[in-house]
DNA sequence: TCGATAATTCAATAATTGTCGAATCATTGG
DNA sequence: CCAATGATTCGACAATTATTGAATTATCGA
């Protein structure tokens, strides 16, 4: 993962609606949830929840698909574990990080 | 880690100039780097080199002590431990990322 | 004490991000 | 086709964040 997509990635997160937001997809799994249902949970208007979601959406952290009326969001797992990964191994490097993340990261990479 | 400072830590890196120089003090260790350092290194003014690394600092994701004349700046682990361990938790559950297999996940991700 | 060095704070401004009602688009059922 | 539903886009505005030069603070060496 390059710096400049983690940095969306990072930005897409830091910010209360979509941390929420994100975390009940992570918990709702492959299934994912449709954007109204999101909204109401969250209890913000559908135009400011629809903008949160291309957020996401435009950062690879989630995917969409029209189901009938609704559109489906769900979490990308994929895009989440390269985040994840790069903090890992960019941002934990050397030293006493190995606690927290339990992969074996031995390397510095740059 | 309460979801409030998660935003924060999240923010904090959520920057091209803050992200590269929280990578840079994670390269140099807990011997750290002075503000001076980083910021040419980084090609940004003093000023703003300070309001960056006033941030990272404000997240807690850096700690900082005054030698001589400069100000060094160091990584702080613990606290790039406990967003993992956040985002671990909290945004990876239940499916494929690295809570339940920390290492290989050979899972959706897509 | 003075001058130089290292950094921060201040203040003004630019740029980006967040909010949300109204209008619009897509889909379904009748 | 029409009305209703679910969601997005648009547009105007508010709020936050980023950038920097200039002024200020702290420290050191002579």
């Amino acid at each position: 993962m390059q710096a400049d997509q983690t940095i969306r990635a990072l930005g897409a997160l830091a910010q209360e609606h979509r941390l929420a937001a994100f975390r009940l997809l992570v918990q709702a799994g492959p299934e994912g949830l449709p954007a109204g249902a999101l909204a109401e949970a969250l209890g913000v208007p559908p135009s400011s929840m629809s903008f949160h979601l291309a957020q996401l959406s435009h950062a690879g952290l989630v995917s969409q698909h029209r189901q009938s009326r609704s559109i489906i969001y769900a979490a990308h797992f994929g895009a989440m574990n390269d985040l994840l990964a790069y903090l890992t191994e960019n941002c934990c490097a050397g030293a006493s990080c190995a606690a927290a993340a339990p992969c074996n990261d031995e390397r510095i990479a740059s």
